[in-house]
DNA sequence: TATTTAAATTATGTCCTACATATAAAATTA
DNA sequence: TAATTTTATATGTAGGACATAATTTAAATA
């Protein structure tokens, strides 16, 4: 017997539509703040029914292309590309691959990242990152519970994307937070005692202050050797 | 005159059904697989119109959260922290801030993958590598036309991307694409003649095949130093 | 006339009903 | 038992109706 027939396209009308304005969008240069067709129109122009263009339009909406005001109808906005990535960041939806891949991703970045962090940092920066490591160094806890470790090192990785300039890349780390913690909390209950490198947050925070990017990025990489090797 | 009354929300029920979903789903620790209430069950449940599910359903399945089969239901999928991003990851549609924040990504990404990259590089890759390479130094358009300079710029570029053994970073940067190669060519009209870091392809192949890490980050470095240095 | 108030307009937001379509599952037949 | 047809069911699409909010226009009042 013959092979099964092709299916033509079993795409959904919606995902067509949604594709078909996108098109209209760009092909015709919208810009922020221009006002799109009404629905009705849209839904006419298209052949289909409104329902079918409101659910384009909704994804459209959440990605932040699109937003609409009751009387005046959809315009333009630019889009939010991390929008998406937001609702679905969580240990809890997420499976074990995708959360690796995240996790290094992490690694990637703060490495990455020093040169960006020495073209912007400012002095009180690096004082508020200062006053973190300190903070942290008197805090009693710090020494029994693992809760309160985590927290410092996440608040202090933080700060770093924020240092960054990049408001993208900050929002990016925010949202990659969650897994990042668990992540870390997994590490911890693998191995009872936390590995740590030998560059401590103080060393980054001195490298930072009156070091280059280049021993920056070394000092980081080494920071993070016990998340490294852990990787195959 | 007393100052306005705040409103309580003006949150779309779409929104609102999509968040209750979504926390329903971690709730109950959904795991892939597992099948869904059907659409006029959660209609019921939630109090709202078949009509506000479905866009709320057509939005989850957009991520990538749920899948639908027509008469089985719905059941749930592994997100795509991706699928989102790559629909609007367009230089027609992306603000300045924007592209400027994604480029300066990449250049994250690049300086700090080498870690990955040393971490699961095969023999195999190191010789495509080369041939790009060698292809690139044997093409005489090479000399004379932007756009083939392009071309072997990103499929170089891209192929370490695919190295890092990292599919979440691979098509994130496949995605990034279109916003790098915006940038670069702006860059080159900018600047007439297009520099170049002192640190070739080529080098960057040899220290890959025989270098350390450490090598290949600072030498990544140097070679992306016409693309940091527009950075302020 | 100028200002305030009220009504009509208009696009999105929500709800409803009906039907199309695909397909898993049950019933039927060979 | 195995292949086939039927049936049931959940999603997919359509179209109409009304609600809601905000803008414009018209009316009313000072």
């Amino acid at each position: 017997m013959s092979t099964k027939i092709k299916p033509i396209k079993s795409v959904s009308l919606v995902e067509q539509v949604e594709q078909r304005i996108l098109e209209f969008l760009k092909e015709n240069r919208f810009k922020s703040g221009d006002s799109l067709p009404g629905e009705i129109e849209l839904a006419e122009n298209l052949g289909v029914s409104r329902n079918i263009v409101r659910e384009s339009l909704s994804r459209l909406r959440m990605l932040g292309v699109v937003e609409s005001k009751k009387r005046k109808g959809m315009f333009i906005a630019e889009p939010d590309i991390l929008s998406g990535i937001e609702r679905i960041m969580d240990p809890d939806l997420l499976g074990e691959e995708a959360m690796q891949h995240i996790f290094e991703l992490r690694l990637v970045l703060e490495v990455g990242m020093s040169e960006l962090l020495f073209i912007r940092k400012k002095d009180s920066d690096v004082d508020n990152l200062q006053e973190i490591v300190d903070r942290e160094a008197n805090d009693p806890l710090c020494k029994t519970d693992l809760q309160t470790r985590l927290a410092y090192e996440i608040e202090f990785h933080s700060y770093l994307y924020k240092m960054s300039g990049n408001g993208t890349l900050n929002r990016f780390q925010s949202m990659l937070l969650p897994v990042f913690h668990y992540m870390m909390q997994q590490e911890s209950k693998s191995a009872a005692e936390p590995k740590r490198g030998s560059i401590s947050h103080n060393d980054l925070v001195e490298t930072l202050r009156s070091g280059t990017a280049y021993e920056f990025r070394e000092n980081m990489r080494n920071h993070l050797t016990p998340h490294f090797s852990k990787l195959s």
